[in-house]
RNA sequence: GCCCGGGUAGCUCAGUCGGUAGAGCAAUUCACUCGUAAUGAAUAGGUCAGGAGUUCAAUUCUCCUCUCGGGCUCCA
């Protein structure tokens, strides 16, 4: 036969001469095709563009424009950054470089103990450009097990990967998966006499197909990901198709950066951390402490309105509590040292739950008086690692916005489906639209609680999402060993995914804590019981907000909504009045004195974010008028104080 | 906790190849009284994160500590 036929993604048929590659039929269809393509899908696997075709083959090819052919250029990117360190650092080694979100990452392990600095970036690009230049190809390799071995002499990291994926039980965890196929051979790519990689491909047929790369950081990472492995050092990078997506890109992390909650608290005067506190320990200003009591004012009247009881406890308990709880003996890292005074032991609360635990204990409980929803913001305190804490996201004092609720496991359906959609309703009030959540599943080990109660709860928490059609993922084995539970992630103004409110049902607590009820045939049941937390943390979910609005809170929470400026001092009188009425309307608002020229204070108050400003000169104090400067808006003027107070009440009753 | 990089005025930063520091903004005072994104001038403000070492001399070099940032790990 002189002739094969190859079927494309369309369902169509062409012929092509035996022999052919997948490179030929991209040339075949059309030059810009041939250019554009980067590997070739063979029977639904992906295969480099050099790779004979068979008679009857089903063939895609891929170009830079799909995520499949993006993953394939990052990751032949991630092997130019590696031979470029191998050859700059004589005696360096490997270990894996795989394609990643944006971009891709390298980890290298120098002579010496040696360590990249900021400054090698330069002269790794340099390298990593001149064999772009070169135009090398991507030449694929198969050899058995023991020459793989032999072939990787003296890169001991390249060796481990070969005998994890080659060994027969080898666990493929996913990072190596990229690396080899597990299949008693390996294969390589070599791209000069100089450098070859453990790899199981594909890759762009040559280095010059790549290009539109950056450099951005060093960073340590343990091999393996194992903190008792070696660190090695890591060379993080982005890649994209062309020049533009590349700076489009780049402009992205720009715009992030600008919101950064930590930068706008500072900023806007909203919160800090001063040195003398200590690490993940915030003060919050009088700006950012009214927004945050705005916050939680609205959470508590939600609350109210829902059916839960307040509650209010201590920040320490003695050690019997906790071992009770069980937390000194699986999160005794995570929580304060113990303090000894008059021969007890306290520790500081890492969590409300037992607290909670003790109000439901104070009482013998009926099933009519279930289910009991108890709330409380509650400040913990967790012994985070000083290099896991990050500003208001993960701090080492946080307020949670906790509530337990014991239920009998007949209510759990229902109680479940309501607390969602509640949550929901919660965090669309504060402006969030776009949702994910999660469900997490029984783990395979060690659980507590029989197979009926995890069934139910975990039939409960689908049930909820999907009557809330709500769009979900399940991660199978992902729960607690004391209960399956719902992560709800949401989407902020700018596509960044915040995981911010769970619910978790516990069978454990219960257990550890006898809790009963005496159920309607006088039996004494054990309740089950629900965590939940809605911003997560108090603090957590301002810095969020912070990020989601970039400091420019609506009229609801903002901590100053309307600022008065008379346009000379002749007018300070009319202004305060104007102030004053919006005061006595119960709006937050400041007169800014003439003292400064206009267009500064103006300046001033489009800096600070205010969502109204008002200048108010000889027309407006004549006809009881104001100029309104809204927020992103053009200048209005001669509004009515009426017409402008209506709009602010609509402002904040929308919480637009 | 681990790897890398930082810490200079309230803020944003410059600077000193070792001779104890500078700008802009902010603050204060004075003048200007102004209709929409920075009026002008003057003044004040710093143990150059802290400690130790080397040196005639350290903010600068070395070491340690604290702390911040980026990652890794962790977040039952």
């Amino acid at each position: 036969m002189s002739s094969i036929a190859i079927t494309l993604p369309d369902g169509s048929e062409r012929s092509l001469k035996t022999g052919s590659t997948a490179a030929d039929l991209a040339a075949d269809i059309g030059p810009g095709l041939a250019k554009a393509a980067l590997v070739a899908t063979i029977n639904g696997e992906q295969r480099d563009l050099d790779v004979p075709l068979a008679d009857g083959d089903s063939v895609g090819l891929i170009t830079d424009s799909s995520d499949d052919g993006l993953e394939v250029l990052r990751h032949s990117t991630s092997h130019v950054l590696a031979q470029a360190v191998l050859a700059l650092w004589p005696g360096s080694t490997f270990a894996i470089g795989p394609a990643i979100d944006d971009g891709f990452y390298y980890d290298f392990d120098l002579p010496g103990g040696q360590t990249f600095t900021d400054d090698d970036l330069e002269r790794i690009d340099a390298k990593m450009r001149e064999i772009i230049g070169a135009d090398q190809p991507f030449i694929r390799g198969e050899v058995p097990a023991d020459e793989g071995m032999a072939l990787f002499e003296g890169h001991k990291y390249k060796q481990a990967i070969i005998e994890r994926v080659t060994s027969p039980d080898a666990a493929l965890d996913a990072e190596m998966a990229s690396e080899v196929d597990a299949a008693g051979t390996v294969s390589f790519y070599r791209n000069s006499d100089d450098f070859i990689d453990l790899c199981r491909g594909p890759h762009v047929p040559s280095t010059g197909r790549l290009g539109h790369f950056k450099l951005m950081k060093v960073a340590g990472a343990y091999w393996r990901g194992n903190e008792k492995e070696p660190m090695l050092q890591r060379i993080y990078g982005t890649a994209w198709s062309n020049k533009k997506e590349l700076k489009q890109h780049l402009h992205r992390l720009e715009e992030a950066a600008k919101r950064d909650h930590r930068k706008l608290a500072n900023e806007l005067d909203l919160v800090s951390w001063p040195n003398e506190l200590g690490p993940g320990l915030a003060v919050w200003h009088p700006k950012g402490a009214l927004v945050r009591k705005l916050m939680e004012d609205y959470s508590r009247d939600r609350h109210e309105h829902g059916g839960y009881h307040f509650a209010y406890t201590p920040h320490i308990a003695k050690a019997a509590l906790w071992e009770t709880s069980g937390h000194l003996d699986f999160y005794a890292d995570g929580m304060y040292p113990p303090m000894e005074l008059d021969g007890a032991t306290y520790y500081p609360k890492p969590m409300n739950c037992p607290f909670h635990v003790m109000i439901y204990k104070s009482d013998q409980r009926s099933y009519r008086d279930l289910p009991l929803r108890i709330f409380e913001l509650g400040t913990v305190y967790r012994y985070e690692l000083s290099g896991a804490i990050h500003g208001l996201l993960r701090s080492r004092g946080f307020t949670q916005d906790d509530s337990h609720i014991f239920a009998t496991r007949e209510m759990l359906e229902d109680e479940l489906a309501s607390l969602l959609d509640f949550v929901l309703s919660v965090l669309r009030a504060f402006g969030f639209e776009d949702f994910q959540a999660k469900l997490s599943t029984r783990p395979p080990e060690k659980a507590v609680g029989d197979d009926e109660i995890w069934d139910m709860a975990t039939e409960g928490l689908r049930a909820a999402l999907e009557k809330a059609g709500l769009d979900y993922i399940v991660d199978e084995g992902g729960g607690a060993f004391y209960g399956p539970k719902i992560d709800v992630d949401v989407k902020d103004a700018i596509g960044r995914a915040w995981q911010l409110s769970t619910i978790q049902a516990d069978f454990n607590l219960p257990e550890r804590f006898e809790l009963e009820y005496v159920a309607n045939d006088g039996e004494r049941k054990r309740p089950v019981m629900i965590h939940r937390a809605l911003f997560g943390s108090v603090e957590r979910f301002f810095g969020v907000l912070l990020e989601h609005y970039a400091g420019a809170f609506p009229v609801w929470l903002a901590p100053m909504q309307v600022q008065v400026l008379p346009v000379a001092e002749a007018h300070d009188a009319f202004a305060d009045t104007v102030t004053a009425r919006l005061r006595g309307l119960g709006y937050r608002a400041e007169t800014i004195a003439a003292t400064d020229p206009l267009g500064k204070r103006v300046r001033a108050g489009k800096s600070n974010k205010i969502p109204y400003v008002l200048v108010v000169g000889d027309d407006d104090a004549a006809n009881d008028t104001v100029g309104v400067n809204a927020r992103g808006q053009d200048v209005e003027r001669d509004v009515s104080f009426e017409t402008f107070a209506a709009r602010l009440a609509n402002d904040v009753e929308t919480h637009a």
